[in-house]
DNA sequence: CATTCTTAATAGTCTGACATCTGACGTTCG
DNA sequence: CGAACGTCAGATGTCAGACTATTAAGAATG
């Protein structure tokens, strides 16, 4: 038994309390929330640390305030999984539950480009590990894959047994990979890679082309993933700024 | 003179004015805030409320806050106007410093078929006017537009004349676009549609297919719309959840 | 010179109070 | 009877001040 089992701040630990407790049902979408007062007597904290919970979850959409009348929690996002939720290809291909795998193709030490150099700064590379991956979800090949990591995070063997790159890459390092930042390209046919996926000629391709950075802004890893349209549908809520 | 001029929450004028300050260099990029207690003096609100602005602008990434350090300016957007920030075509085309334009193919005013009534739910309709558009940037064809608006909320007369149908639309029912709802798929090469943006056989399109609803929910706009991706790029923050 | 201690500054949290808004109910008056 | 108004309770918004936890940097120590 630790004395202290969360360090975090308690704002933080309110938020996902919150959130716990609509996801498991305790409150009802549409319903109204305890009154802050009563919220914050049985949460244990001030009304000021709930006061600031609660307007991150009003930010974030999950509940909705009305001044003199209450706090109500939002009916379920109908949009969820967006493309603007970061996922790793094992998790997405996992989620739609198929069996997820990988056939490496190459994974090799290469020096690291003018491109490569610009995109990880201001961390300093020479040497990357260039790996390219076919994923396959229940056998079939859906996504071709290639990741560069910078040599110092993470040695080249780790990398050829890793199924699912990104979570090797979080246990190895310690750090969490917070987000990224992903460039959207469609491609027609790629020579190379359309055959490999087994596309007709007429398929197109949707190429995310992303830097990961971990929750401390450093880059991580750079990847570029070429899905197959028909097997992956990605879509975003844009809002009105 | 009014007795009032802002009801707004009191957090909300904070949020804005700090934001502000900063735009106007006030606060530089990297730079640390006055402290909470300082700041709160100057902008005349107390501690509490402005707290509560810090976190929201902390939560949109604006600021880093660092218990026991103070209050820092994020470096700034990399990542402003992403695809999650809805533009108009004619809005996007205006920002990147080119002249917007439009060559009308067609608006008729059509049935409306399973999957549009599907979409527009619950809004029931009938009919549905249909506008085929090429759009240009400095004459040349960038977008091919599809757009499909329920037939009571504009007379399809104003839609042959619009140049943003965005905007006329907007004008037109008092209402103002939120949000939309994109769907994003690649397209290798279109029989139609690619000869007419003048395309090589071998330039991709990417195709945002996307439901606009007002700010309170009503589905008001199907579009999708056909960009040249040589001549668009689009980017996303994707956030690990 | 390296390590530890002290201290000042700052964000985090708490308490209790008052202000303002909203909705519901009851009263008044035409 | 019905519409307008008054009153009130309960909720969020705002405030002031105090205390706590964390950090960074300088002083003291070995």
């Amino acid at each position: 038994m630790s004395i202290r089992q969360d360090t975090r701040h308690l704002y933080l630990q309110v938020i996902e309390q919150i959130k716990r407790d609509i996801e498991n049902g305790i409150y009802l979408e549409k319903q109204k929330l305890p009154s802050e007062f009563q919220l914050s007597k049985s949460l244990g904290v001030s009304r000021a640390t709930l006061r600031e919970a609660l307007r991150i979850l009003e930010e974030d959409g999950v509940v909705t305030r009305r001044h003199g009348v209450g706090t109500f929690v939002n009916p379920k996002p109908l949009f969820t999984s967006g493309i603007e939720e970061l996922n790793s290809v094992t998790g997405m291909i996992n989620d739609s539950g198929m069996l997820p795998g990988s056939q490496y193709l190459s994974a090799d030490l290469v020096e690291a480009t003018e491109e490569d150099k610009k995109r990880f700064a201001p961390v300093e590379l020479h040497n990357i590990a260039k790996v390219e991956r076919v994923r396959t979800a229940d056998e079939q090949p859906v996504v071709f894959c290639v990741d560069k990591i910078p040599e110092h995070l993470i040695p080249i063997d780790h990398v050829r047994e890793a199924d699912s790159l990104f979570s090797t890459l979080e246990d190895y390092t310690g750090k969490r990979i917070g987000y990224a930042v992903t460039h959207i390209e469609p491609i027609g046919y790629h020579e190379r890679i359309s055959p490999i996926l087994n596309c007709e000629p007429d398929q197109a391709l949707l190429l995310l082309k992303q830097m990961h950075y971990s929750e401390d802004d450093v880059p991580m890893l750079l990847s570029s993933n070429y899905f197959r349209a028909d097997k992956f549908s990605f879509h975003v809520l844009r809002k009105r700024v």
